[in-house]
RNA sequence: UCCUCGGUAGCUCAAUGGCAGAGCGCCCGGCUGUUAACCGGGUGGUUGCAGGUUCGAGUCCUGCCCGAGGAGCCA
């Protein structure tokens, strides 16, 4: 007798084959009974008819509980009546364990207590679907670059230095000396882009910041690709073409996942390159432009309509030079109906290894994407300064030990080329994709401020 | 670190300063097509902690703890 798996019960349909599973949910209508296994791969309806079935497989209904591991046997059959469209005729039952009372019952629950038994909270239809779709995700991206003449180069985690010498590092010891959890691979692709032409880490980052909002995680997976003799337009092309590939392999194989997130199909669906691009001077008039509308429309509506909506953030007007806040950035993405690119920062908004526009000395060839909807900068990267004068300047500049750097400054003393490179945040992009409230419930298990457990 | 909101049964929530309640879960019973099934009965409380005001505090005041949302910073 086969074992079969969920998603694979239509091709069985009319023979008789074995599910190993959990009970999902039970229900009963008297000498009709309802089981719903789940087994990893989907949910199937298990039916049990008292005239149909042996008396002890009838009885076992009483003695399953919520999420027991139970393995059923029975015949497959359509019913248009069953979530899924088959379920399996049961003629048999063994009962693997035993459930305990399960803490998560099929009704409303808050996110702490969800968070407390997220090691339970993954069993559920919308976890199940969302850590399906990202590692479709992490998958589409990898052979994206795979076939894109990148090479996976693996960035070491324990670093005795900061990255980018701005955000805080968690500390911890390493034998005799201090060492910091990773916060990016980046100086370390742009060595391995002189060994391989175009590289890419993949691998989880650390940020000490006290952040609480729905897109930020302490823990978090980046994707980083960096390559050698690449200018920033070469960078934005690279970007879009993958972002663009990730979310249509999303849609072709996960799409039932995407179903069950009850996520707007169409809107990813317009997902494809060229994506908008918005120089950050413009994005600073598009941005307080906006703003002084909404000042203007305030004062008239607050007279009438005190109650009225504000679905967008406060934000401040911008003047030349500040970095964009978070408000700015659901602005800019509100505009669109893909993602953006803001490109050519103020120097001074933007970290010490950004290369200046030749052009523009004040303004760095950077470039920032802003996905829609909301979810804010998925994707940060941009040129490298590839002068070794000036990079040692700039690393004075910002107050940075040159020693720790001098490794990085070799890249510029032997063979120096222009390169660029970006990081793209999985769980903002899951986030995004899934259409989800928050970043948290795009990893298994989020590490965030005030959560280091389960 | 700052701003806003919250903490009552295992869970989600209700309760003018005046007898702490409902739904879900769980236990018992009923129902031959259920879809978070439904119906009847039962079970379930240190109202976050410590003080204070009051005849009387879940409710008002002070401090603390915890959580959520947002800001800054970033992916």
């Amino acid at each position: 007798m086969p074992v079969v798996r969920v998603d694979q019960l239509g091709d069985y349909v009319g023979e008789e084959v074995v599910i190993q599973g959990w009970l999902y949910n039970k229900r009963s209508s008297g000498k009709i009974r309802f089981l719903e296994v789940r087994d990893g791969t989907g949910i199937v309806q298990a039916v049990l008819i008292k005239n149909a079935v042996a008396p002890e497989v009838f009885s076992a209904y009483d003695s399953l509980t919520q999420e027991s591991s139970v393995i059923v046997q029975g015949q497959v059959r359509a019913d248009p009546r069953a979530p899924g469209g088959y379920e399996l005729g049961v003629s048999g039952i063994r009962i693997v364990q035993v459930a305990e009372d399960y803490p998560i019952t099929p009704k409303e629950h808050g996110i702490e207590f969800l968070m407390d038994h997220r090691h339970l909270w993954l069993r559920s239809r919308r976890q199940h679907a969302i850590l399906r779709i990202r590692s479709e995700v992490v998958k589409a991206a990898r052979d994206w670059l795979d076939d894109h003449g990148f090479i996976l180069i693996d960035a070491p985690i324990l670093t005795p230095t900061a990255v980018e010498g701005t955000t805080t590092l968690f500390e911890t010891q390493y034998f005799d000396e201090k060492a910091y959890l990773t916060q990016s691979g980046q100086l370390y692709m742009e060595a391995a882009a002189m060994a391989h032409g175009r590289v890419y880490c993949f691998g989880p980052t650390f940020r000490a910041e006290k952040s609480k909002t729905r897109r930020h995680l302490t823990e978090f997976w980046m994707l980083e690709p960096e390559m050698a003799y690449a200018d920033l337009e070469e960078d934005m092309r690279v970007q879009e073409e993958l972002v663009s590939y990730i979310v249509q392999r999303v849609l072709e194989k996960r799409r039932r996942e995407l179903e069950v997130l009850e996520r707007e199909i169409s809107r990813l669906e317009k997902i494809s390159p060229p994506f908008p691009r918005l120089s950050y001077d413009d994005a600073v008039e598009l941005v307080n432009g906006v703003i002084r509308a909404r000042q203007a429309a305030g004062e008239e509506a607050a007279e009438g309509a005190p109650g009225r909506e504000e679905r967008e953030p406060v934000a401040e007007l911008l003047e030349w030079g500040d970095d964009l806040g978070a408000p700015h950035e659901t602005i800019i993405s509100n505009q669109y109906d893909k993602p953006v690119f803001v490109h050519r920062y103020p120097v001074q908004a933007k970290a010490f290894y950004m290369k200046p526009d030749p052009e523009r000395p004040e303004v760095v060839l950077c470039a920032d994407l802003l996905a829609p909807e909301g979810y804010g900068e998925i994707i940060g990267g941009g040129q490298r300064i590839d002068d070794y004068d000036l990079l040692r300047q700039r690393l004075m500049e910002h107050g940075l030990p040159t020693e720790a750097y001098e490794w990085y400054l070799d890249l510029r003393r032997y063979g120096s080329v222009p390169h660029a490179g970006f990081g793209l945040g999985i769980e903002r992009t899951v986030a995004w994709i899934c259409g989800l409230p928050h970043v948290r419930e795009a990893v298994p298990f989020p590490r965030l401020l005030n959560r280091l457990r389960p």
